[in-house]
DNA sequence: TTGAAAGCGCTAACAC
DNA sequence: GTGTTAGCGCTTTCAA
């Protein structure tokens, strides 16, 4: 292909240097208007496209942006990762390109961290995280943590309050009546199921509500390990009367495995999930659920990282850690 | 920071020239053990990175892999997405980047291609991205595309077969008896719901079953637009006893309106899905289905990406379009 | 308003 | 084995 167009063609064909091209294309003020439009024309009649690399290497930035996730494979919803994605595109400045990763590739291939980017975006899962921020941010470049709560207060940081997301569905669910309550705990390596688990051991504590350890039967957010925690719940011979599920995919596997097994839901088990996904309001029952704020942290994190990249102090605050809110479906039985 | 360790800051301390320590770091078998190890000491010791943008200007690649799809936003299943995303990261050489982009934002803002990346691989869902595909081909570079069957026989292009899955389907819906079958149909402009109606259409023909046109509707690939169409057939006095959804999540929705209005399933109606997502063993009843075969698809595409990007000519067949498979469970009564 | 020249950090002839 | 030099395509002084 005619791959060979640069700035140099243009400016042959122009009669005018190199030079005058550059400042053309990139709109100087200090070339005549009759010279510009014609090198336009030029360039676009010869379909001209900047050398992004050449770019790149004067001007010392990359025109990427990097998206690091802690896991591509597991952990973080996808859908969470598409929505991310999409809004990241559309809020981007033009000419900017997202370059995906994830931090348990780097782990994995012994690789370090890729410093070509003019920004990094960090959907955050888990305090192994840390070691890698830490590099991104050592960077100097602009760096935003999304998804869950750092250390460091230096940082840009958005994330959910599963904590007291966690607190707020217990507390529904003690006001509903029930009081023999299980839970199904999602990966143990990431922050959102450590948090999730701490909110609720705390608050049947608070409420002095006795703790079934066999009802504390671990996950790993993935709907089938919903599905085999329950089996494990359901063998014990005694049930609670409600499961507090951390994500909503693993509540649905549990509300199949109730199903397979013959108890009704909520009949005679309740379910609560957290995360309020698209199918928590089509599954059967409706999944009563715990909306995270995904929004407004995929929201303050893109507009915060756009405007650090441009120059501009960010109009956003530096962290914030936002409440969920209760969202009531059909899945949880009143108790008298 | 210390951005600035190059070559020369290194050849400096190592007292050679930067050509050597280029040459060192590269494990060019010109330079001679002391001094390589040397080198690398010095480069690690000063954490140094090469500059990506300098390398990829003077060796005319840029070390970057564009993803695209048609839309981040609607019309590619989120886990889809994510399952790509991971596999091309495992697959890919070291080094390389994933830049995610799609062809509707490219419209939308009126930008040309970006031209910087050494390999494309294409989730292609409409024939719209043909003036894509034709430009990314143009540049001579490698470019595989995924998910669709192209025109254009000169490219390498793996997809599933979503006709003759959607034959299969319905010649199992007669199988089981089912005479009076609807459809709710996907993204108009998606050529996969151009085929899946298409399939349904012909063969319902060939076994001489009339069609009722009530009984096609339009979704949008979405759970809430399956809904939205179950609610209107079933608004519609008479009622199929089958409705085949293009895709999962469309079934989904459209079981749970049956739901709201006091339709069992599969005993009043039966579903029949298509993609064999992730929910559907878990959904209630399990939903029968047509299992796409993503795993080749994506498989073929990355691994023959791969073998291009690397000079090498793929191990891989040229086009695929691989028959989906039939996966029964029990959303599908049979009438006697 | 334009051009000449330098240089971004790297690789690759071509010498020695 | 190693160094010198040139050059990738671009922006940016500085001079005219």
């Amino acid at each position: 292909m005619n791959d060979k167009v640069t700035i140099k063609t243009i400016a042959k064909i122009a009669n005018v240097s190199h030079t005058t091209v550059s400042r053309a294309l990139n709109d100087s003020p200090l070339v005549k208007e009759k010279t510009k439009k014609e090198i336009h024309e030029i360039a676009e009649r010869l379909n001209y496209s900047p050398n992004l690399n050449a770019k790149a290497l004067v001007e010392h930035r990359s025109f990427i942006i990097a998206v690091y996730f802690t896991d591509l494979n597991s952990g973080t919803s996808p859908s969470f990762m598409s929505e991310m994605l999409h809004q990241i595109k559309e809020m981007l400045p033009k000419g900017y390109e997202i370059a995906v990763d994830s931090f348990a590739s780097l782990r994995q291939s012994k690789q370090a961290i890729n410093l070509r980017f003019d920004g990094a975006l960090v959907v955050s899962q888990s305090s192994t995280d840390d070691v890698y921020i830490e590099q991104l941010a050592n960077t100097g470049k602009p760096v935003v943590i999304l998804n869950r709560k750092v250390e460091r207060t230096d940082l840009f940081n958005y994330a959910s309050d599963d904590y007291s997301g966690t607190v707020t569905a217990v507390e529904y669910l003690l006001r509903m009546g029930h009081r023999r309550i299980g839970i199904i705990s999602g990966k143990e390596e990431f922050t959102s199921s450590q948090n999730r688990l701490a909110g609720f051991v705390d608050t049947l504590q608070k409420h002095g509500i006795s703790l079934n350890n066999k009802w504390v039967v671990a996950g790993d957010y993935s709907v089938k390990s919903g599905y085999n925690a329950m089996e494990k719940i359901l063998n014990l011979g005694e049930l609670p009367t409600c499961v507090f599920a951390s994500n909503d995919d693993m509540a649905m596997g549990a509300m199949r495995a109730c199903e397979d097994y013959g108890f009704s839901v909520p009949e005679q088990i309740s379910f609560m999930g957290f995360d309020d996904s698209s199918y928590s309001n089509y599954c059967i029952p409706r999944l009563t659920t715990i909306k995270k704020p995904m929004r407004e942290i995929t929201n303050n994190g893109i507009k915060t990282l756009n405007d650090l990249i441009n120059n501009q102090s960010p109009k956003t605050v530096q962290s914030l850690n936002i409440k969920p809110s209760l969202v009531v479906r059909e899945s949880v039985k009143k108790l008298n």
